[in-house]
DNA sequence: GTAACATATGATAATATGTTCATATATTTG
DNA sequence: CAAATATATGAACATATTATCATATGTTAC
């Protein structure tokens, strides 16, 4: 019985995937996983800083709509933004999340 | 007002990311952004092949939250399964999602 | 065929998420 | 200060997600 559950412990910790690793990644997944909050952070990938009217632009998407779904993703952590103005640009707060785009987009996920 | 319309399609496609490219993305993600889903995931990037209760056993949950799950993810095209007698094991159909985890881990995603 | 086991399924309930609309706030300009 | 502009907020609703429980199905062994 005490063999069994040490096992688990090590099979469970295969890639040293505590509890709390787990649940901040599936936290920023799914802060990711929205198509327009995919395409936010695509734009801002290429271009550092936009304000909310340019990304409305750019997106073609209602500025309301648009303005949760950046509260969120700063919120979250995933966008800084700084007020200048009337604006508000905002960018990513941490360019490693360019990285999950690159791996969504090479990876060659015909799921 | 043409060439606004011309400039902001180009800013969109700035990595040929289509709609419904977003939209497969996103789709991954959400099916992925799970503490219970990214273990499994990370058990079976490791045991190539795990039979439903050896996952229940090595991430110690109930039998029947495990198994909606891993409908979930087969139905969705991340899992396969065979059965084998009484029991049914799981595998990873696509190796590339284990680059996602890989990216989750190395990202240093101090968010 | 009955029992034991492994897994799946369906209903339900609690909670979270996404969208829309109307409106608020803050800044700049005249 | 009034008007115009950029952005944020909150309520309300529809829908999706998650977990739990009870039960069903299918397989093997006796």
């Amino acid at each position: 019985m005490i063999i069994c559950s040490y096992i688990c412990i090590v099979m469970v910790n295969t890639r040293n995937l505590s509890k709390e690793k787990l649940e901040k990644a599936a936290y920023i997944l799914k802060t990711v996983a929205h198509p327009l909050r995919l395409s936010v952070i695509d734009l801002l990938s290429v271009k550092d800083r936009m304000s909310v009217n340019e990304i409305c632009m750019a997106l073609a998407c209602e500025q309301s709509l648009l303005s949760h779904h950046l509260s969120n993703m700063r919120l979250k952590g995933l966008l800084m933004s700084e007020k200048q103005g009337v604006q508000v640009f905002y960018s990513l707060k941490e360019r490693d999340l360019i990285k999950l785009l690159d791996c969504m987009e090479h990876c060659d996920c015909n799921m």
